[in-house]
DNA sequence: TATTGTTATACTCTATAACTATA
DNA sequence: TATAGTTATAGAGTATAACAATA
């Protein structure tokens, strides 16, 4: 085999980098004329089930506090979702969802389609497949926190 | 089936920028104390084959002029590579790996196998070589460029 | 005293634009 | 006038730490 090393193919943890970082980009532009971002997108996709606090939101999306309270405002700015106290401990905030935000959802939901055929556009439907089952069994650092934790 | 939607595992564009954020602050971590960046490491792996210019190593990592002048700098003070001019056009530099820079590269190499080690560690020797072959056949911003171009 | 959420601040990364030197 | 590379600057994104309110 001739030297042909380079890129980050051949190294499959730069691989999977590359190629998400390509796909945070791409989502941006997608997203684009709804105003929201990614990670506004994950959070209303974790309300789209029921309401959740605060500090459960933090968990799941693994982003700082501060952060989360950026994101929930937007969101909340744009009426996508509602924050109200927890009568059982007032401390916390519960989210929930609004009719907007699952409107929005669907408009997101349109626009990843559209953007997922064009970037797994030489993918077979079993590629998909595989793909979305490895992705599964990847690490996430949650669970790599976890296994330190216990 | 009940639902169960929420995470970014159920829409793989999602899924995809998701491990891809993970992998490169795993692999920062992992570069830690060789005080690389997975960029420094890309960018050693693209000099490994031969000498290129700075023109091309922009267009390989697709990143901003100014920034690939930054990371040529941060492993030129390092010693792991050399700039010197193009006898057939001044205006050019030509980039070139040095020993160290290899030496380096062995380092790093070695660190990302421990990393890629853990991070599919659930993942079976056929698995790993399908999502090398599905990475492989992603759409990059590269090859989206030149369909817009041509 | 610990926990939930918020605010303020600083730091990093990236993108933009102006600049130098060659052609 | 155009190109390769550099520098300077501003913007976005993120992390850190101090704060207020509950428990």
């Amino acid at each position: 085999m001739a030297a042909q090393p380079q890129g980050p193919a051949d190294r499959l943890v730069l691989g999977l980098a590359w190629h998400g970082a390509i796909a945070n980009t791409r989502m941006r532009a997608a997203l684009g004329l709804t105003g929201l971002m990614p990670r506004h997108v994950m959070t209303l996709r974790w309300l789209a089930d029921g309401p959740v606090s605060q500090k459960e939101l933090i968990e799941r999306l693994e982003v700082d506090p501060s952060v989360l309270v950026a994101l929930l405002n937007d969101l909340e700015d744009g009426g996508l979702l509602q924050r109200r106290r927890d009568p059982a401990d007032r401390r916390r905030h519960i989210v929930e969802i609004t009719d907007s935000g699952r409107a929005a959802l669907d408009t997101t939901d349109a626009a990843l389609d559209e953007l997922e055929a064009e970037l797994f556009a030489d993918l077979t439907a079993s590629d998909l497949a595989a793909l979305r089952r490895i992705l599964g069994r990847l690490r996430s650092s949650a669970e790599h926190f976890e296994c330190q934790e216990g």
